[in-house]
RNA sequence: GGCGCCGUAGCCAAGUGGUAAGGCAGAGGUCUGCAAAACCUCCAUCCCCGGUUCAAAUCCGGGCGGCGCCUCCA
């Protein structure tokens, strides 16, 4: 497995330290809304790397996935609506676990959340450390970490020191802070904010020191496997978490930094004044499947910006019908030995998937292969070269492309929980039939447009009619 | 001012030195009661100009055009 290290701008051969289990961490959401098409991308892309590294290169994953449930927004959201924080942030966070569902994502081992009382201990451990270690000072009631104490503070993001700042907008309210890139651990609370005491004195968690703390509680020694993250958290967050980390370990933080690229939407970023932040309700209610979705933002290759448009979305349901009706189709072979041809297409497909995948997850390059299967097959079957015994490697290879494409299984548990029951299908489809037999076209016609405005599509074909759902 | 990215067919998108994957859309054909599905054929010389090389979409330089970060935005 080959994965691109934001640390050193160059793809690297991946392995985890221990040779086996990938210790994995990711930063989340801030739970002050529902998450948003954009977020969705950082998380599904997260999600293939996680199967990329399971079913291509056989590793065990343990990934951590954060909440951020406790900062400004978050409490102004609560106050806002006069209801407690957590009771606020539970909103958000049970939304994100519908919409991580809804998308087909594997569940990460674990989802802390910034305020659980273990991981505010780790934080405070981790501030007390960095205190001791002389990383830090305190003004107005915070604790700032000095990052005049790190020599060299900025690798990730390739800082320049002196210029840093130059020409850079500077927050200006931070006048507590003794240098203005020096950033905050612990906030000081103002009264009727929620706060914790851990041992650093009373406050809460500034954003960075959660992700720190929470990395290394759950996933053990530093360094860790892999960071990941969207690509706007290089600067300042990391970076932010490598200085605090490595300053109170001592050791390197992350061995491989991943990050995800944005999604803009009609060629803007988005934002709530362009009215163009869609959520998952929102696709669904634009009459899309949120597995379209899903392919969609696997079509583009991680690493670089990829444009939502509702055309892409009409491009790629047409695109995954090519692979499902290729998976229908196989249905109807009912009879045929197997035939070499078959075996080693299908092998030589599994290859350049399993290639382009384990190069740096290029998933538009392993659709491609996917695809190019598909038209091979369907030309042999339609010479009568794929018989009933060669089946089952391909469905074997379709379904492992489909383990790290999460598309196909998803759009089966789609159609599972819709619409007409396969039963009532089968009535309407009689029916039609009887009125073929009887040469009634008209009768036919009206029963195939009356079950297609119920989403069923109907093919007739030499073997019979097939049906799937729109 | 600093750091960095991108520009491949009507649309989406791979490709990182050897004469352009794949998907969508389109045209023609085969099949079909019709429709759909499927197959076949067709549809690009890679923003521009130089340079390096036997050979460049791919490397270097210069343009032009988009864009990101340097603000607790995935």
């Amino acid at each position: 497995m080959r994965l691109y290290n934001t640390l050193t701008r160059q793809r690297e051969d991946f392995v985890p330290a221990d040779g086996r289990l990938v210790r994995m961490y990711a930063c989340g959401l801030t739970v002050y809304a529902r998450g948003h098409i954009g977020n969705f991308r950082t998380f599904i892309s997260l999600d293939v790397l996680r199967r990329a590294l399971k079913y291509v290169a056989g590793f065990d994953v343990k990934q951590v996935v954060n909440f951020t449930d406790v900062d400004d927004k978050t409490i102004a959201g609560a106050e806002r609506e006069g209801v407690p924080l957590g009771e606020y942030t539970a909103r958000y966070i049970a939304a994100f676990h519908e919409d991580c569902s809804a998308l087909g994502l594997e569940p990460s081992e674990e989802n802390p959340r910034a305020t659980d009382p273990a991981n505010i201990q780790a934080m405070s451990d981790m501030i007390a450390t960095l205190e001791r270690k002389g990383h830090t000072y305190r003004s107005d009631g915070s604790i700032y970490f000095k990052i005049a104490t790190m020599p060299d503070y900025g690798r990730l993001a390739r800082l320049d020191h002196e210029g840093i700042l130059a020409g850079a907008r500077v927050d200006s309210d931070e006048y507590d802070k003794e240098d203005a890139r020096d950033f905050v651990l612990w906030k000081a609370t103002k009264p009727g904010e929620p706060t914790w005491d851990a041992g650093v004195g009373p406050g809460r968690p500034g954003w960075h020191i959660e992700c720190s703390a929470m990395a290394l509680r759950l996933l053990g020694e530093a360094p860790i496997d892999i960071h990941a993250g969207g690509i706007d958290l290089i600067f300042p967050h990391h970076e932010n978490e490598i200085a605090q980390s490595e300053c109170a370990t001592g050791k390197p933080f992350a061995r491989t930094w991943v990050h995800f690229e944005h999604l803009l939407v009609e060629n803007q970023k988005m934002s709530k004044s362009l009215g163009n932040v869609y959520t998952l309700p929102d696709v669904v209610s634009r009459g899309f499947r949120v597995s379209t979705l899903r392919y969609l933002l696997l079509s583009a290759h991680y690493r670089s910006r990829l444009n939502f448009t509702w055309a892409g979305m009409a491009q790629a349901e047409e695109a995954i019908r090519r692979w499902t009706d290729f998976l229908a189709r196989l249905d109807t072979i009912t009879g045929g030995e197997a035939h070499a041809a078959v075996a080693e297409a299908v092998g030589a497909a599994r290859t350049a998937f399993d290639g382009a995948m384990a190069d740096d997850l290029n998933t538009a390059a392993a659709l491609g292969e996917v695809f190019e299967l598909v038209r091979a097959l369907n030309t042999a079957a339609d010479a009568g070269g794929l018989g009933a015994a060669d089946v089952a490697v391909v469905r074997a290879a379709f379904a492992h492309f489909d383990d790290v494409i999460g598309v196909v299984s998803l759009r089966r548990r789609e159609d599972a929980s819709a619409g007409l029951s396969e039963a009532d299908i089968e009535r309407y489809m009689h029916d039609r039939q009887e009125a073929r037999r009887r040469r009634d076209f008209a009768a036919a016609d009206r029963i195939r447009a009356e079950l297609l405005e119920l989403g069923v599509i109907l093919e007739d074909g030499p073997q019979g009619t097939r049906w799937k759902r729109k």
